[in-house]
RNA sequence: CGGGGAGUAGCGCAGCCCGGUAGCGCAUCUGCUUUGGGAGCAGAGGGUCGCAGGUUCGAAUCCUGUCUCCCCGACCA
């Protein structure tokens, strides 16, 4: 037992689908907006997803891929084409009927049946169409290639069932959209963007992924070649937090994506798509939250230090301001992972001690409290996030000198960074089961009792058509689905765990979100 | 989209069964006290009870519809 009073109501122990809301709210990330489906990101969350934005978006250039925007409408006849990505966006569309409204005599408005549009107007579910349509227009020779693009951008899905940054009716992406001339060309791209995102997700969001490729029943509407990072959340489900497709010359020849190559003979594009949304961040909060809130890796806090002076509405606070604008420009002038320390000095009158929960609550790194006797002292009270508490369920606060403790803030963030990637990977490395073999035993593993089991390793020959609708039938009954074929992992050297013949290789299973 | 639950002050809730003009805790504001760790006391402000109809002299409360959220399922980043 311990006599640790935490900064929350709910323990992800308790009731982690509650901790997780209690999470967005008390960390200040987001909010409800009264549309289904549609959050408010407020500045905190927000802030956290620029900084994904920023870091993935200097990979992507670095790769070579230029950004873009294309169009929020897609008119109805252009998506048609593809006919397995249409069947599987089909049923959660937004569809734009009317460009303008009337009264309706009763005081309210109404769609105006004289402006119906001629072609409806499909809002994006992913613009995979939209710029095949542009790529066709665009790709003429094989010096055209390849075509490497990318757009930040919203999509819209009518989801059923929707969790705040999970799955939102509208999110907030990045689409990566490129053609080449060969299908090797093209695989080398999608297996270039896989690695991109894994190196994003554990070096940036200190995020351990595994990243493999989908089963044939997983795969994106319309691929050949479905791949992804898989993250494990603190309740044992899986995450997927990225994709990366190869498209083969499917959308290519939906949208007459053609080129003349070498030898001056029409040849289809090969094509990829590739994404990571703002469900990084609900992958963010299941991975690094605690009992106190949220913790943000140091390369994605907004602010990575808060100075809160302990301000007492007297004489004495002035003094108390300049020590702490001191302190705050020599954390500026330092810099940790490449770039200049992000510091706020949190002047908002208020106790210090109750301002400090709500930067617990919202994961700031480090906080840096400063009371007189600090100033006298020369010294600062320094707090580290990612290892709150102390002895007698206090908090673990350090007191060094101000210039020590600014010189020492780059290494302190650098620590937390890499504590937070380890203490995740240790979490989820313990909690993969390598050694099922048996239907039975997998059914024991997910068992319900065991209300956090975690992701099982098991071998598989890998069954197509009929043969994998049954498996996937009888993972189904267990809640499980199968995550990915991780790369790099032991050749298979057993028997198949649904169909007991000769296994060709290991796959993840797991419950997911 | 099916089954279940819920919308009352910024947050968490009571009141509803049995209609009579809205309350508690936290938060906020003011004053005093306190002052190195999530302060105490006193006072104050804040709600057309999700929305729209209906029943009634009178509706947070009863009836109908509708919107939104949560949980379980089916579907999906």
């Amino acid at each position: 037992m311990s006599a640790i009073r935490h900064a929350l109501a709910t323990r992800r122990a308790d009731d982690f689908a509650a901790w997780y809301q209690e999470v967005v709210s008390a960390a200040d990330m987001a909010e409800e907006s009264g549309v289904r489906g549609c959050m408010v990101i407020k500045p905190w969350g927000y802030g956290i997803w620029e900084r994904m934005q920023r870091l993935l978006d200097a990979r992507i250039k670095a790769a070579g891929v230029q950004n873009v925007y294309f169009p929020l409408f897609i008119p109805l006849g252009n998506f048609v084409r593809e006919a397995a990505h249409v069947e599987g966006f089909a049923k959660e569309m937004a569809v734009v009927t009317h460009h303008r409204l009337i009264a309706d005599g009763k005081g309210g408005l109404i769609p105006d049946p004289a402006a119906k549009l001629e072609e409806p107007l499909i809002v994006r579910p992913t613009s995979e169409t939209i710029i095949g349509d542009a790529m066709s227009r665009w790709v003429q020779s094989w010096r055209d290639l390849p075509l490497l693009l990318n757009q930040w951008a919203n999509v819209v899905r009518w989801e059923m069932r929707t969790r705040m940054f999970l799955r939102t009716s509208e999110f907030l992406w990045q689409e990566g959209h490129t053609a080449h001339d060969s299908r090797d060309d093209a695989r080398a791209e999608t297996m270039r963007a896989l690695e991109m995102y894994r190196a994003f997700a554990e070096e940036d969001v200190a995020l351990p992924v595994i990243a493999g490729e989908k089963p044939e029943n997983e795969r994106f509407p319309g691929a050949v070649e479905t791949w992804s990072i898989e993250a494990m959340m603190q309740d044992g489900k899986a995450l997927q937090a990225g994709t990366s497709h190869y498209l083969g010359t499917n959308f290519a020849r939906a949208a007459n994506i053609r080129f003349q190559d070498r030898e001056g003979v029409q040849q289809f594009a090969h094509t990829t798509s590739w994404g990571v949304s703002t469900r990084m961040v609900g992958g963010l909060i299941m991975t690094h939250g605690d009992d106190d809130g949220l913790r943000v890796p140091p390369r994605l806090a907004p602010q990575q230090v808060v100075i809160l002076p302990m301000l007492r509405g007297d004489d004495g606070d002035g003094a108390l301001v300049d020590y702490c604008e001191a302190l705050r420009a020599m954390v500026a002038a330092q810099s940790a992972f490449g770039e200049p320390l992000r510091v706020l000095l949190d002047k908002r009158p208020g106790k210090a001690a109750a301002k400090r929960w709500d930067w617990v609550r919202r994961g700031a790194p480090v906080l840096i409290e400063v009371g007189p006797r600090d100033r006298e002292a020369g010294t600062v009270s320094l707090l580290r996030r990612d290892a709150l508490w102390g002895e007698g369920g206090k908090p673990a606060f350090q007191t060094p000198t101000r210039e020590a403790a600014a010189q020492a803030l780059p290494g302190i963030l650098a620590e937390i960074q890499g504590a937070l990637f380890d203490q995740a990977h240790a979490r989820r490395d313990a909690n993969i089961e390598r050694g099922i073999t048996t239907a039975d035993a997998l059914a024991d593993y997910f068992a319900p009792g065991n209300r956090y089991p975690g992701w099982a390793q098991v071998q598989w020959a890998r069954p197509t058509g009929p043969a994998l609708d049954a498996v996937v039938e009888r993972l189904k009954a267990l809640k499980l689905t199968v995550r990915n074929v991780p790369q790099g992992a032991e050749p298979a050297d057993g028997a198949c765990l649904f169909t007991g013949e000769r296994a060709v290789e290991r796959i993840i299973v797991a419950r997911s979100y």
